[in-house]
DNA sequence: TCAATATCTGACTTCATGGTCAAAAAGAGC
DNA sequence: GCTCTTTTTGACCATGAAGTCAGATATTGA
């Protein structure tokens, strides 16, 4: 993507040329291999330099720190993540049951394509790496996130799809929530080799949990009031 | 509780004494005051050492490193959490939803004694200053957790009080997952701010919402299938 | 009393990278 | 060509607590 032999050393030119207007982009995107690659951590600012063909110094030209190169890598993955998320909700006009499963997929199954498969890996070390940073980063995309689906929780609640009595907000929070700590837990630290689980199951399993969480029910008094047999 | 000042500088008395029956735990004491003072990472060794009326090489004639008295502060505070759980699930022979109910509030609920408060302030803290070493410290107490709950909602499945088709083992781990990743970020991190929420609030709608997910239901199916009007 | 040993002390070492900045180089404008 | 400004370089710096260890001190046992 980025041209990097280029005007490599073209005999006696100059050392090296002035593009501000590519520069950042550049960076940027190296920025995203190399993080994706490494870990946020074990990323030398050197090493984002070299594989974008600066030194250090560039890099500080153009961003104030290694927290703010992250951070704008992270906001403009999620912005265009939301944009898709729209356009898929905008074709979709099955019953909110079914938008949620879609949200829900979209968020937590594994990525296709490379560049959003990147920022997720970029996510998991940093969860690891820097938590602090890593609820900075994720925070925004979360909240909206959030609006989204208890949004469309109201919807179908309005329409008798779901329960009138159940807290949306709540609801939202806890199944994202759960569903992320289980994928950072199982990738970036050992949790999988000790409480082995497959991804899939874990995603369709949690969204129909939710899903009938949601759904209204007709108590059956006669099991709910039922007691073991025999004392303890 | 650890006698502090009593054989402190007694006119031209030894300057040290050897105890060590009594060493480990004082130590261990102190760095549970320290770290759920001032976070992990924020804590010095001499800190503790200091807090222990000892000095820092004590620590290591008794400890591996810093992580391992972390470790082993966590690993005790777990067994007593689960000895007093196991006692209140003796007492309480109600309906397993109602065995859940109580798993899920004494795991979650802001606790009342101070040793337990102490170790969940170092876990908090724990989260966002060494993921990784937060990790490994409440591994052991999860996987048993959850073990626990799907003991309970296996029952409950067998008596008929949960549905048959419920995924036991993912709702456990979605659900445990979400309070706390919710809990941790609201407490040590700064989502609070950005979205607040209230404890109990969020504790109990997510019991609820996890009973309810475990019990059968009549699909009502006049809302079930329904359709928005308007195709897109 | 005097080893021998267990316990404890505290000064010292160590280590690597994010960030700074003065100066060099490029290029725009005249 | 010659300034002047912008862009880029790269050598340098600052930092701070975890962990080590040689030796000091207490205790035990004979």
């Amino acid at each position: 993507m980025v041209k990097k032999s280029t005007a490599q050393r073209r005999r006696s030119g100059p050392k090296w040329a002035r593009r501000p207007e590519d520069r950042p982009r550049e960076i940027l995107a190296a920025a995203l291999r190399v993080f994706a690659e490494r870990g946020y951590n074990a990323t030398r600012l050197d090493d984002i330099a070299a594989a974008a063909g600066v030194t250090k110094g560039t890099i500080y030209y153009y961003f104030k720190n290694k927290d703010a190169l992250l951070l704008q890598l992270a906001q403009a993955g999620d912005r265009e993540e939301f944009a898709r998320m729209e356009v898929l909700l905008a074709d979709n006009a099955g019953s909110y049951s079914s938008q949620l499963r879609t949200v829900m997929r979209k968020g937590f199954a594994e990525p296709t394509d490379e560049a959003r498969r990147q920022l997720r890996m970029v996510y998991l070390a940093l969860h690891s790496d820097e938590p602090r940073l890593f609820a900075r980063a994720v925070q925004g995309a979360l909240v909206d996130g959030w609006a989204l689906i208890v949004k469309l929780i109201e919807r179908g609640q309005a329409t008798g799809e779901f329960r009138a009595d159940v807290d949306g907000p709540v609801a939202a929070r806890i199944f994202t929530s759960g569903l992320l700590l289980q994928q950072l837990w199982r990738s970036s630290l050992g949790l999988e080799t000790l409480d082995p689980f497959d991804n899939g199951r874990m995603v369709d399993s949690s969204i129909e949990l939710f899903l009938h969480s949601l759904r209204p029910t007709v108590r059956l008094r006669a099991v709910e009031t039922r007691r073991k047999a025999r004392p303890s």
